[in-house]
Formats: structure tokens, C-alpha cells, sequence
RNA sequence: GGCGUCGAA
């Protein structure tokens, strides 16, 4: 069974997801792991018609999903933004009375968010007892993505003020935010803070974003002086 | 053996 299995996995982290619905079926065992890993291997393709189709099959043959089955799920309502289908999934967590975990809720904050509900996914980010690092980014890049930069930098304030330091993924949506809005001022001061503050060094995401912000603001001064020190060992 | 954030593939 393991061995099956594995192979399974391995053609659907490549992406072959012909070859392991072929080894799938070839399998007289299926459990809750095997079944996820094709869900996975397709909400990763996003083939979400595919993963929701398997999700409701495997239920049907009496397997109940476990929490990296939800998060497989949940990231395919999130490729395809399929809100239904997020809001089915949400029932059968609440159906299950078991407590949200902070992974498949910072999954959900994900899927709604990315099925352009952001009242349900604040609501479940509020809804949590504890929020870590990666909830916080899942909540900042939403905002951030959604060009809502005021509500973005809110929540950056905020997981700040209640004691978790952001890293270089939470600064990309900073930046991301403030380049959405044409905030020069702050895409600069946020840029330095991240230095400063954080100590955490600059990407080329966080180059790429500020330097939009500033070319469309035409301050083309301060992008040569901002790339004068990254470009020198190029030339 | 399947497993939450930006990005990448």
C-alpha cells in the first residue's frame, strides 16, 4: 500500500496528474493520505473541479477528510475562487465540531479572500484564538491584493502591536499596498523600516515594488538612487 | 507516505 501510494505522490507533486490517477486506480486500499495527495497533486494544477470531485467521492466511500485534506481543498476554491464551493467546505468543518486548527483557518482566510469575500475571511481571522506569523501574512496579502492598502496597513500596525515581528512576506504586501495606492512617503519609510527596524534585506520583490511605486510617481531621482548601490557590483 | 502566507516552478 505504501509503496503505491508513494507513487501516487510522487507523479502528482510532478504535476502527472494522468499517471497517478492511473496508479490511483490501481490501488484496492485507499486512505485518507492517498486520497489527499490527489486532491493536492490537483488543486496544485488548479484543476479544482477535479480536487472537489475526488473530496466529495472520497467521502462517499466512507473516508473522512482530516485537516491537510481541508487545507488540499481549501487551496482549490482559492485557484479557481469558487465561492460555493469554499462556503461547502466551511460546512463541513463547522460539521465536523472540531476546533480550527490556525492552519485550515488561515486557509480559509485564503479561500474567501481569494473568492473576493473579505467580510467571511476577516471574520474567521477574528475568530481565532491565537494568530501567528503566516495568518497575519495570509490576512496583509489579501488586503494588499485586493488594492484595499488602507485596511492592509491597518492590519500590519496590528500584528505588530500585539507582538509578532513581520518578515520579508509581509513586507512584500506592505510594499505591494503602498505602490497600489501612489503612498510614495510611505513605500520609502516602510522600505527603510524593514532595514532598520528588522533587519531583514531587501528582495528583488520589494525592489520591483517600490521602484513602480516611484517611476509612476516620476521621481526617477530617487530609483536611480535607490539602484545606485544594488547596480554598482553589476557594472 | 499527503500539509497553512507573498513569490517561484
Amino acid at each position: 500500500v505504501f509503496i503505491g501510494s508513494t507513487l501516487v505522490d510522487v507523479y502528482a507533486k510532478c504535476g502527472n496528474m494522468l499517471e497517478a490517477h492511473q496508479a490511483f486506480q490501481s490501488l484496492q486500499e485507499r486512505d485518507v493520505v492517498i486520497w489527499t495527495a490527489m486532491i493536492s497533486g490537483y488543486a496544485r494544477q488548479g484543476q479544482g473541479e477535479m480536487a472537489l470531485e475526488l473530496y466529495v467521492q472520497m467521502q462517499q466511500s466512507g473516508i473522512k477528510p482530516d485537516n491537510a485534506t481541508f487545507l488540499c481543498i481549501l487551496r482549490a476554491c482559492s485557484s479557481i475562487g469558487a465561492l460555493g464551493m469554499c462556503i461547502m467546505v466551511h460546512h463541513d468543518l463547522s460539521r465536523s465540531r472540531a476546533k480550527l486548527s490556525v492552519e485550515v483557518a488561515t486557509a480559509l482566510v485564503r479561500a474567501y479572500s481569494k473568492c473576493g469575500n473579505m467580510a467571511a475571511a476577516q471574520q474567521i481571522f477574528d475568530a481565532l484564538p491565537h494568530h501567528d506569523l503566516v495568518s497575519w501574512n495570509t490576512l496583509l496579502a489579501a488586503y494588499a491584493q485586493q488594492g484595499d492598502c488602507q485596511a492592509g496597513l491597518c492590519c500590519f500596525e496590528q500584528m505588530q502591536q500585539e507582538g509578532t515581528n513581520p518578515d520579508a512576506v509581509s513586507f512584500v504586501s506592505v510594499l505591494t499596498a503602498c505602490s497600489h495606492a501612489g503612498m510614495v512617503d510611505e513605500g520609502l519609510y516602510y522600505f527603510e523600516l524593514m532595514h532598520r527596524k528588522y533587519g531583514i534585506p531587501a528582495t528583488v520583490q520589494h525592489y520591483t515594488s517600490l521602484v513602480d511605486l516611484l517611476g509612476r510617481a516620476g521621481l526617477l531621482h530617487k530609483v536611480e538612487e535607490l539602484l545606485a548601490d544594488v547596480a554598482m557590483p553589476l557594472d
